[in-house]
DNA sequence: TCTTTATTTAACCATCTGGTTAGTTAATAA
DNA sequence: TTATTAACTAACCAGATGGTTAAATAAAGA
């Protein structure tokens, strides 16, 4: 192995998102993210300085995993609808198998420190210009009413994205069992969809 | 003063819900608590027994604050679309202005410990037979689709409260201002309730 | 083979953290 | 006034936590 480098620095970052996801910056600890790995804490710094860089570089990690080439699809050419569609279609397929790393990503950036807000800001390079131009040509078509893409953009991911963030918020709140939630969820894809053009078409 | 107790203990309370809605469970610091309203940390374990007991009781208080009454709009016998709008003006005005509170039930709920979720479902009394009974007339009068009412209540919630949840989320991934982001909230409540019932009447 | 470099560990350290204790001060009751 | 209780503090403790260091082991190069 020409690079068991790499390969123990993957390790370690492997561990770190698990234990990031399950308990958070403050409550994940280096020395649980070293025993999950059979390795010693020291390692952990031979390999990250500091606990600081660690998270950094695993919340970099998480956000390109959660988001990456997701925005892609709204800046095609396809016509609006279709593109609304597809875009649904991935967002919640990708929102369901990425719940725990949903709610990691919207913690680290709402209390985590700045260099989170910074990875981010990186890390995105969504370009709004195709959509906003299709929604002002549909519009003056009277096809839909006249909408900021941001607003679009806003109520596809609240609703693609909130109820596999909020799982025991709504199950909780709605008094659903494991398996009722997920007969629920299955739904969610068609429901949003639906709900985003009918508002679009109104 | 007859209960100082009372007023101290509340005090602490207090204390302990900016800290926690800052730092989060395991980030948050009984010495800091403790300093913030200039007394010792031995005064918190005078009052309460241990950390966990303290944020429960503190969760408690900021799960009341954030959804009591909320859900009584749905139970009312108003007429089905009035009524979604009144509880959808309720639900942004209150997650508008408790959008630190947000964050931070979330997150106790999807990573906190077991207590949370029971308290949740102590404090939830939600019933929603009213709604359905209501949704499935609607329905068979061809006013709207047939809807389960678990779905209407989920993209209201989601429309309403992810926008505040995910603050940093959406100026990142929007790449928009404080200000910016502002103007965009301000028309959130309309975009909304427009999205809600163009869904259902269609 | 011998030397150098990369990987890994055991032991350690300073600081922090939740929690305890013994005692002090202030209020209340007798 | 004095006894009793409630409110509060200073000092302390044990264990945890992020981080360091010196040495050991494994790998690679000469």
């Amino acid at each position: 192995m020409v690079d068991k480098n790499t390969d123990r620095k993957q390790e370690i970052r492997d561990a770190a998102l698990s234990e990031l996801k399950a308990k958070g910056r403050s409550g994940a600890r280096l020395q649980s993210i070293a025993d999950n790995i059979g390795v010693t804490k020291a390692m952990i710094h031979y390999y990250f300085n500091t606990k600081e860089e660690l998270c950094d570089e695993v919340f970099r990690e998480a956000y390109r995993q959660l988001m990456s080439s997701l925005m892609d699809v709204l800046e095609s050419d396809a016509p609006v609808f279709p593109k609304i569609e597809q875009f649904i279609d991935a967002a919640v397929d990708r929102f369901a198998n990425h719940a725990d790393l949903l709610l990691f990503v919207i913690q680290e950036l709402d209390t985590g420190p700045q260099s989170v807000n910074e990875i981010m800001v990186e890390l995105t390079d969504y370009d709004s210009t195709v959509l906003e131009r299709q929604l002002e040509e549909a519009a003056s078509n009277y096809e839909i009413a006249p909408i900021e893409s941001s607003q679009l953009v806003a109520n596809m991911i609240s609703l693609c994205m909130f109820p596999y963030l909020g799982k025991a918020f709504f199950e909780g709140l709605l008094a659903m069992d494991d398996e009722a939630y997920r007969s629920f969820l299955e739904k969610r894809k068609d429901i949003a969809a639906d709900t985003i053009i009918n508002w679009l078409a109104s």
